[in-house]
DNA sequence: GATGAATGAGGCTTCATTCAT
DNA sequence: GATGAATGAAGCCTCATTCAT
């Protein structure tokens, strides 16, 4: 798992004790920084929220940006378990493109100030850090692109370049996290993704695709209702 | 202008000169800000870039969140101030809605470090101050949705829920400059454009939009070149 | 002079001033130095004895090791004027060099600890500073080395290795400084200075050296009186 | 011997372990200390050099400076040991003086970090425990004494100050670890010894000492080489 | 109006020491 | 007896802010 990479360090050698608690470090960090930044959070907050001492961070850690790799890449690996758990089962393209992004949306929607954090403070790591976050967030997109790629592959897809339109996808999901002080008054999860859905599918969707959309929706198989039907 | 909202209250009192300071300081701080982030920029650092000493900020700013504050208006404004200038003297309402967007990309494109900024340090700011932030983001959303409102009028595009959309296009603009790390090694800034006004065509156009669309292309007066006709 | 060296910078620009705080600053830290060793002070401690902020400090230091090394180098820097200023207006080479050792003597009883500190902490400095105190250190060996060479030249003290000898004489000195503890429990300074003389006398002079220094002595030209006669 | 003094408790009672456990501890404290200073050292590197934990330390000493004090006296230690093991068997004073010098030169040669440690980092201990370090080196004082002693019961040596003069040879092997960084760049530890002895040869001998020095270099008798003949 | 030296609160980090296992 | 995880006091250093000049 991600945070068992190499990268960080920790003094102590029991390898479930330091599992156990960099998940109760990180758990309190993530909290803090998502709700007051990095660098207005302090260790010794972090070490209160998370019940210990400030000394015994760093046994588990090398400094303070560290617990802020470990932060990130706890919320991009939980984006890495959603996703294939929500996917596990489905094999018609089109089901598992629409349930991709779907279930993107909630893990954002429940991680929203944390997929926030990600934003703000990816950049304040430096060098080698910073390419961990980076991989870990190409490791997301990579699920999104197969569905993508797969949808292209049959028919369903207009043949477009998948990595970009995976980015106009994750940059969808991301959005409700970024721009949720306005977006909340406009409408509820649910909306926004059937919204998404609807603008997503007249981009993306060939005239089989169409029909196939049109089954699925048919028999209940999309995740999102949707608000209006999808047609111009 | 936004900096000279009453929030922002400076011990000199030759408006001029506050003008001319400001601009100074935030023109420093903005480029510090935007390449080492707001915490990691000391007002001294700025104080120096803008050749000034650091006593003299606090005759016009009341702390360094004033700064922060000043600088963030003044990205955003570029973006108030570059989109109606873009859009000047244009009537077609789907050639003003897709030279919005490209002048949009484009101002983010100049301003990618100063964008990525505003991501980062919004949150930085609290209660008041932040609001201002979000006023003025309101206001270049605004420009946008009018472009969109105006297509949904005149049958070009779908009767979509238009700020919702608006949130589209802009999440399109902004995420060239906050995924431009691995962007940049997928397109170029006039590809991207072109890939993303034919995702946005597809989702949006009517049948009787499309036309336009294609007149539009054909004439040349779409901004960025398409890289391959919009239909599937 | 010493303190001035490029490799102590600091963030004032006012020289005078530069010279005035690292004065103070230097003084405090040598005193608390020399009594509690340079890990027990803190910069802190160091501040309030100097009488300024901790904060100051930093002003004209990079960090705790730059206040050791100028404190270093301030003491070296004692030896360098104080022998200089005995030996101003004499000629004789044996009266040289018996004033050198003499004063070498005076200065390290009048800068007890601050020798002493000197054997405890240069090992404490790292790499490029270090070499700094061992220079200095050098440059006060070639004062006495210069009378040495001066008495062999002048045919006074037999033809011996010149620098091994200036260590003898060095180590005698600093001795005095190293073993206070001890030997102020069996002599004056004036005591071991002068055994210490008639020790070195008996080990360099020539015959004619011994005429010349029974000379000195009669004339009372050496600097300290002489216990006993120095003979076999 | 030293390291049994009741001044250093332990919990642990069975004192054959104590003996040992100790050695240890102190073996890789000698080597850290003098590598790194007294300061900059933590029980933690000790533990790890000793291939022990952290914890066991503090079951064998009372605390760090215990093993400060420890390491100091099994310096001392090996001195008192080394002196002694090299006159074992000889007779004659001057031979014995010799010998003993040119012992303690190399016993410093061989644990030269160790003999600056013991410079640097006595002053670190407090009252008592420093007390028990320089009586340990009163001890290996007394060695140097007694010969000195001798040989001017002998008539070989002129009546000097015995005392005085011990701190002068003592000095003399000191030095070759206090300024080795210097002096191996002039000379071999065999030159510096023999420089020495020529030194102290000249200081100290009476005529008849100086008839029985050559006797004893011709039959090559004095430890190290001498490189010229000692006469003037 | 402008300067920049001075302040001092506050954060990160280290590490001697303890103690439950 | 031995371990090593946990503690928390303490120190270095930074930097926003002030204010005398």
């Amino acid at each position: 798992m991600a945070t068992q990479l190499p990268a960080v360090k920790s003094q102590v050698t029991d390898e479930a004790l330091v599992e156990r608690r960099r998940n109760q470090i990180v758990a309190a960090a993530v909290e803090l920084f998502a709700h007051q930044g990095y660098y207005r959070t302090t260790i010794l907050e972090i070490a209160r929220k998370a019940g210990v001492s400030s000394g015994l961070i760093y046994q588990y850690v090398a400094d303070k940006e560290d617990v802020l790799l470990l932060s990130l890449l706890s919320v991009l690996d939980s984006y890495l378990k959603e996703i294939p758990a929500a996917l596990a089962g489905l094999t018609d393209p089109l089901e598992r493109c629409c349930v991709a992004v779907n279930a993107y949306c909630r893990v954002v929607d429940q991680r929203r100030e944390a997929t926030v954090l990600a934003y703000r403070s990816t950049k304040s790591l430096p060098g080698e850090r910073r390419e961990l976050v980076k991989n870990a967030e190409l490791e997301t997109n990579a699920l999104v692109s197969a569905c993508i790629q797969d949808c292209i592959g049959a028919g369903l897809f207009r043949p477009v370049n998948v990595e970009l339109v995976t980015y106009q996808l994750v940059a969808f999901a991301h959005t409700w996290a970024l721009k949720h002080w306005r977006l909340k008054t406009l409408c509820s999860l649910d909306e926004y993704i059937a919204q998404g859905f609807d603008f997503i599918a007249h981009a993306l969707l060939t005239a089989k695709g169409r029909r196939r959309y049109a089954k699925l929706q048919a028999e209940g198989r999309l995740p999102a209702p949707s608000p209006e039907p999808a047609e111009d």
